[in-house]
DNA sequence: ATGGGTGCAAAGGATTTGCAACATT
DNA sequence: AATGTTGCAAATCCTTTGCACCCAT
């Protein structure tokens, strides 16, 4: 059984999606790594297991996903679209030398008006992005 | 002469950017249109003006202005990047329906820690996105 | 003359789409 | 049977790059 099963299984069944083999595994696999994935990272680490997904069902099972909000699209870096299982507001740091994307928890988002209107406009989506060096880099030298 | 040539001139300067033909004509544009431009409307646009300007020049220009912190690239959108002259922080929102970004003055920022370090990681750039739908989408009928 | 800037054409990549095969109810 | 899902291959689209020419210093 896979680590998150039970709790991919009811994230689509509350999403309204049909839980298929293949859309079970890769929600699975974003319940079980907060890291961020891009669709590649997804389909290679799948792959090793499941030898027959097609990045093709990756691409669409992740756009699919974030359009019914059952995973949050991360578009803080304009070369790579990644996905996150955390669909609770939190602010991300994208680091521009290692490209890694890490939760900022001890940020706290600004009040999020969702369902509300601001100026007139209805937000139902608030996504908080840092940029800079992580600390992982800043400790090694250039 | 160009509406802000003399601001954009000194924007240039500032940023340590040689003020070519080009490069005046393109920062020019964004700081006379507060629309969140992409390459394609920046290039169709100042085409009118000046046919010779290649599309490749308003792609690397653009990209260096943001890496000069001359302009603001924004990638709210998965499908788009644009550009905002406006390098002071402030939050913007997307119109999912008629893929607008527009300003959110109103709304202010989270406390900027540029420069500073949060949990260890060293930020320099922040950006805050809504998503929903405008207020002039809300008032048409789907 | 030298170094940077520009623009054409081509290359490179990421994502989407058409469609036939397949699975599930 | 009917409907929704998958995956291959191809198409599409956006962006970058190589390189020769041009401009300004």
């Amino acid at each position: 059984m896979l680590p998150k099963e039970k709790e991919a299984y009811k994230r689509l069944e509350d999403s309204g999606l049909r839980p298929s083999v293949q859309r079970l595994i890769i929600m699975d696999y974003l319940l079980s790594h907060h890291t961020h994935s891009t669709v590649d990272e997804v389909h290679k680490d799948l792959g090793r297991k499941f030898p027959t997904l097609s990045k093709t069902t990756v691409y669409n099972t992740l756009r699919l996903f974030s359009e019914c909000k059952a995973a949050q699209m991360i578009t803080i870096d304009e070369h790579r679209v990644c996905y996150d299982g955390v669909t609770v507001p939190h602010a991300h740091f994208y680091c521009r030398r290692c490209g890694r994307i890490i939760d900022m928890d001890g940020i706290c988002m600004p009040q999020l008006p969702i369902g509300e209107s601001v100026g007139g406009n209805t937000v139902d989506e608030v996504q908080l992005y840092y940029k800079g060096i992580c600390a992982k880099c800043s400790a090694t030298k250039e």
